[in-house]
DNA sequence: CGCTTGACCGCAA
DNA sequence: ATTGCGGCCAAGC
């Protein structure tokens, strides 16, 4: 379809901004399976911007479908606080069948597997 | 325009 | 287990 060429030509054309490549990777996390914020940022292509990660889920606009409950801090902790925060991404996770270990995800078996194509 | 804050990460003490 | 420090970087004030 077209070649890519100009990317502001008719307006609605895409910029695929970090924290848009961010928000897919994290669309695609399957059920029962979860990520870390360092690894949804390698995925994007956004190695050590971790943070980046947190800052796209904490601004997620309401009403966003995006399961951004499957995202978990390193080594499986549960990063948001205070508030419902943490109980609600627990209880979900854990209606989705993630296994749990204490007050972590049990990383070892849940954590998400990139299939084909490594990040390069 | 500059400093602070933060859903982070990894390492060291 | 906890605390501290450096790195990274966008949004708020």
């Amino acid at each position: 379809m077209a070649d890519s060429r100009s990317r502001a030509a008719d307006g609605a054309d895409e910029a695929p901004s970090d924290a848009d490549r961010i928000r897919l990777v994290v669309a695609t996390l399957p059920v029962g399976s979860v990520a870390t914020y360092g690894d949804v940022a390698a995925w994007a292509g956004l190695p050590r911007r971790a943070r980046l990660v947190g800052r796209v889920l904490a601004t997620l606009p309401a009403g966003s479908r995006l399961p951004w409950h499957r995202v978990v801090a390193a080594g499986g902790r549960i990063a948001l606080r205070g508030g419902s925060g943490p109980g609600e991404q627990r209880r979900r996770l854990v209606a989705e069948g993630v296994p749990f270990r204490g007050e972590r995800v049990d990383l070892a078996r849940c954590r998400w597997h990139p299939d084909g194509p490594s990040p390069s």
